[in-house]
DNA sequence: CTGTTAGCGCCTTCAC
DNA sequence: GTGAAGGCGCTAACAG
């Protein structure tokens, strides 16, 4: 950092006080006009920058807020933080991301991270080992504003914005029914995620709401990422009769599945119609075109930077969870013409 | 930020100065064991944690450097930042992305956000259009520690960490010719971008390196994105002879072309073999998945990341170009065997 | 309207 | 070995 100039510095050349300089320069009412005029030419002169350091020091504030979240390098939370930045940088804060790599572990450790970085606020997506909710309610106690988002821990009284992933599952479920579906099966993630969690509550929902029998063998524990959906796949395959529909927990875990199928032979829709979740840029890429709940990635971001600077205020909000809706696309994966004719 | 306790509490604690903890704290050597184990252990207690805006204060340094990319949506950057923070955040610096969206009047804007945040150093990867490198020689006036990767500016004293795009583009285009193929079409990427240029100029070095004829009807301009990819691929079709190789720019534009021709019922490789650039994930997931060469991204992050902390070192290095070799990834959209056979 | 003083948290001379 | 003093850049309370 080569010498910038200072407050000082322009309050040399104008033989005036430092703090005159720094009232003309924030725009305080009790300065001469003429003062102020001089000032800031001679700022301008000097291409004075404030020193943002010197200012979190005296006002307490850092002026950044740390982000942390599974991973950044499927697009999904990609633009998550975009929506994020959007917010938070129009308001003067700089944004720390850090990848918890899906460890619970490593998550715990980013959180300290940032707490002794002194951030302003923190947002965070759950690994999707978390269990131990003791580190947030430390968190809440020692009043850092906090906001969860996408990936939310239960039973933790915080802000948070999600999207209702019970309801969308439901709806993607209902469209396979609507589809001529009579046996769908689930590749669901593990059960201490909530994401997945609700993603299986609501595919059991649907079935039960169309009079389905809800069969257990037919919900296969998978993960979210790809390569478990190939596994999920050939335990598929092994069943004495394969299931005429699929509801995926994930568009990885379900392109992975596709895969495999179609490795077998298994024609998709018409012998087995799938439907995935996240909405990820394969979906359009992989053959068939796969169909896909989209959730308002950008919208979460924006949502959840918001709550944030809400929580930063001095008036402090009551606790809020946003729920932002989805889109399902439906695409070749599920599509009823040709699969309906084809079913006969 | 609820109250932290700092130097002041620990001395207050143990009826000491500030500058003795301090010292403490800081391990030197000129400090009495006993006090030394006190100050620890009353630090410890209280949960002590340095802060570090007023080191920086004080030490004029803010250990946060500052990465300027085009985007993070695509994989590719995700997975550089990836190694940037590997080595980085080892250091103890934090480390701000911004994406220019492929702006140039952004990425400036960027840069000088960074500044004014007194950023200790910059790591950048420049828009498709940048042009004027002057914004570029302005920090490197300031003395700011400065390195580039990726995507580079030419004419420009700095240093760098690239993928040698023109012998990678030469081997992939040899492979193409290797395979038979006999008129090979190139989708490049716009001319500003020295990427791009790069990649042209190796596609051309093949042709010529094997006698073959460099026909400029067949080098068609793009972009670096899938749609124009579609556009691309509409040009070729137009064509009275469609080629039998085509080599693409990127992984993206490949996509967009390979739908685009797929639609139009031509087989690949059978009718047109295709290699892309860069590899990204969607290169496994495409029908034929895509023949691509592989640039080492996480080591393009770590290496430019040590190269900018050695330049932030105190002994100034002299200015370093990195090299990074690549891999070229050969699948079905390229392969030999069917193909040859089909074509007879 | 403007200057003086003090302090944010820490480190580093300079004394003792 | 330790304490006192000063300062990094800036602002806010208090005088004038």
């Amino acid at each position: 950092m080569s010498k910038r100039t200072t407050i000082k510095d322009i309050a040399q050349v104008l033989n005036i006080s430092t703090s005159t300089v720094s009232r003309a320069l924030t725009d305080r009412w009790d300065v001469n006009p003429d003062t102020r005029r001089a000032v800031l030419e001679v700022a301008a002169q000097l291409n004075y920058s404030p020193n943002p350091i010197s200012l979190s020091l005296r006002k307490q504030q850092s002026f950044t807020i740390g982000v942390v979240l599974p991973e950044f390098v499927n697009s999904f939370f990609s633009e998550v933080i975009i929506g994020i930045q959007n917010v938070l940088s129009a308001k003067g804060y700089n944004i720390l991301v850090a990848q918890s790599n899906e460890s619970f572990t490593i998550e715990k450790k980013n959180i300290e991270l940032f707490e002794n970085n002194r951030v302003d606020g923190l947002m965070i997506s759950v690994a999707k080992d978390s269990d131990d909710i003791s580190v947030y309610e430390s968190l809440i106690e020692k009043e850092i504003p906090l906001v969860f988002f996408n990936r939310v821990p239960e039973n933790v009284a915080v802000s948070k914005v999600i999207v209702d992933d019970r309801k969308w599952a439901f709806k993607a479920t209902e469209h396979l029914i609507k589809q001529g579906c009579r046996r769908i099966a689930h590749l669901a993630g593990r059960d201490n995620l909530s994401v997945s969690r609700n993603r299986k509550q609501g595919y059991i929902d649907a079935l039960k709401a169309y009079d389905m029998p809800v069969d257990e063998s037919l919900i296969i524990e998978t993960g979210v990422q790809m390569e478990t959906g190939v596994v999920g796949a050939m335990n598929l395959l092994k069943m004495p009769l394969l299931p005429d529909g699929l509801f995926v927990v994930t568009d990885p875990v379900a392109i992975g599945a596709i895969k495999t199928l179609k490795k077998s032979g298994v024609r998709i829709p018409q012998d087995i119609a799938v439907v995935g979740f996240s909405e990820s840029p394969a979906a359009t890429i992989i053959e068939p075109n796969l169909t896909s709940v989209q959730q308002p990635t950008f919208e979460i971001g924006t949502a959840a930077a918001k709550l944030l600077l809400a929580q930063m205020s001095d008036i402090k909000p009551a606790l809020q969870t946003v729920i932002l809706d989805a889109v399902l696309n439906v695409r070749e994966s599920s599509m009823c013409e040709e699969f309906r004719k084809k079913r006969g």
